[in-house]
DNA sequence: CCTCAGACTTGTTACCATAGAC
DNA sequence: GTCTATGGTAACAAGTCTGAGG
């Protein structure tokens, strides 16, 4: 139990380090281990070119050795992963090598395949001596590594191996699948622990990227992977205290949460009553995550799977059934989330949720179907002239920057009165210029949006005027904004009729 | 105010040791 | 003794979310 820790008050320190974000006051350890230079093959094992040996240069051969490794798996007959792996691996040959080997197909890795199968053998078939030889070889580099020393208390690490070079798998679809993942250099590492305890030493004849003595953030070391340029961190294991003072937070956090959720609940509801589309949304989507516990669903990279949670769900992944197995009002769930798994479920809704729902996705449909529609021909022209606008907008905008950073620069460099004034001015200019822009963009997306919806004919014909106008008079909006001359002239008496307090 | 890098959590999978079945 | 099911854990991919900085 976090908290109750040999009469020391974890609740206490968390609470002080908190205040500042600090996570530690002392830190030290050994830095990461590398996985061990790569082993050329034996001259016995040979990859064939169109049938014929062909020696490659050991960087080469490495990575064809990744390859071969995992011929037994279904994912290499894939052509994306092919495809990734062989970009990759030309990238890697010597211009020699790359001429000869210009065609995947032609390339036979089973010898190579077959050496690695052997190899993992005649690993199983060692005596036990040798194992334990091996075991207790391995229990000494975690026994160096795995530990640290973290305000004084020595703590397990979770991951204290850089990640080997190999080929990157993914899951499901994934586009990048096949794609070499480098071999990280100790150049490529930073180390971060405290000041005054002994810098962990870089293997002989390199050096670290980075020594940093940051004790806001938990990482002992860190590098960027080169597949999707994300950073990798060397951290505690999930028995550290400070991993599990973390966890203890998050379920306290769940607890209050308790205290709230009816209030929640009862708003998100009100929200699906609410005349903004956004309100709804949000009223919908909160409803989701608390009754199926959805995950939120963030933006993600186009290079990456495609997987959606909660708010990233599209019109294709749900559908909507007025009854199903003898049940109202049916949201039918499809679609894949993390890690490509698929989510299928079919839930039944409150009624008011299922309209909403409906509504969702007629405006997308809607927005479909009235693309194909011809826009008048003064429209495209006009919104030609816009944009011609805005682009010159644009440049201004950009013009002004810089001439503002010039400002900027010279008043640091030479301060005066008439520097400072002319700074002044360069920040008006660009904030006038931005507002204008905005202005600008805002016409285009509106027009945009009038092109497709065709709110005129629903103004017109559709929409109770007294709902309008009651709107207007409630929020003292002058009905001659929604309605011009000759619209005010066809709904006098609406006009004329309707309070505020006018009920549809 | 918004974006996005950075930090951290969550989840799957591969691998391995071990226990029980045969 | 060998085989196989099982459970733990290392590895690492894939999420979430926050706060610094433009």
């Amino acid at each position: 139990c976090p908290g109750v820790h040999k009469g020391k008050s974890y609740l206490w320190e968390e609470g002080k380090h908190a205040e500042n974000g600090q996570k530690w006051r002392s830190l030290e350890h050994k830095g990461p281990l590398f996985p061990p230079e790569y082993e050329p093959l034996p001259s016995s094992v040979s990859f064939l070119y169109n049938g014929t040996p062909v020696i490659l240069r050991p960087a080469t051969e490495e990575v064809a050795t990744f390859y071969a490794k995992m011929l037994d798996h279904e994912f290499t007959t894939k052509e994306v992963f092919q495809n990734n792996f062989f970009t990759d691996w030309k990238e890697v040959m010597t211009e020699t090598e790359r001429q000869l080997i210009s065609d995947l197909s032609q390339c036979d890795f089973s010898n190579i395949h077959k050496y690695f199968v052997e190899k993992t053998e005649e690993k199983r078939n060692m005596t036990k001596e040798e194992k334990q030889v091996l075991k207790e070889e391995a229990n000494k580099l975690t026994e160096e590594y795995g530990y640290c020393l973290l305000d004084g208390h020595r703590e397990k690490i979770g991951n204290f191996r850089v990640e080997p070079p190999g080929l990157f798998r993914g899951r499901g679809e994934h586009p990048k699948m096949g794609k070499l993942k480098k071999r990280v250099q100790p150049e490529d590492v930073i180390i971060n622990c405290s000041k005054d305890v002994k810098i962990p030493e870089p293997p002989p004849g390199h050096r670290w990227k980075k020594v940093q003595h940051d004790n806001t953030v938990t990482w002992l070391a860190s590098w960027v992977e080169n597949i999707h340029g994300h950073i990798k961190y060397i951290m505690l294991n999930p028995s550290s205290k400070l991993k599990g003072e973390k966890d203890w937070q998050k379920y306290e956090t769940a607890r209050k949460l308790k205290l709230s959720v009816d209030s929640i609940r009862s708003e998100y509801q009100s929200a699906w009553t609410s005349c903004e589309m956004k309100q709804r949304q949000y009223g919908v989507a909160l409803y989701f995550i608390d009754k199926l516990a959805l995950r939120a669903g963030n933006e993600k990279d186009d290079d990456t799977a495609d997987t959606v949670g909660c708010c990233s769900l599209r019109v294709e992944h749900i559908n909507l059934h007025r009854h199903l197995d003898s049940l109202d009002y049916v949201v039918e769930f499809d679609f894949l989330g993390k890690d490509s798994i698929r989510y299928y479920n079919k839930v039944p809704v409150e009624k008011q949720c299922c309209t909403i729902l409906n509504n969702f996705i007629s405006i997308a449909v809607a927005i479909l179907c009235n693309h194909q529609r011809a826009a008048p021909k003064t429209f495209e022209k006009s919104m030609q002239l816009l944009q011609e606008k805005i682009k010159k907008k644009q440049e201004e905008v950009e013009k002004a920057k810089k001439e503002l950073k010039q400002a900027k620069k010279e008043h640091k460099q030479l301060p005066s009165e008439v520097s400072k004034k002319l700074v002044q001015k360069m920040e008006k200019t660009v904030k006038r210029l931005l507002e204008q822009l905005k202005k600008l963009q805002l016409l285009e997306t509106d027009r945009n949006e009038n092109k497709v919806i065709a709110l005129g004919t629903s103004k017109l014909n559709y929409l109770d005027p007294r709902i309008s106008v009651a709107w207007c008079k409630k929020n003292n909006v002058p009905v001659e904004k929604i309605y011009n001359k000759t619209q005010r002239a066809k709904f006098a008496w609406a006009i004329d009729m309707a309070d505020e307090n006018f009920q549809f």
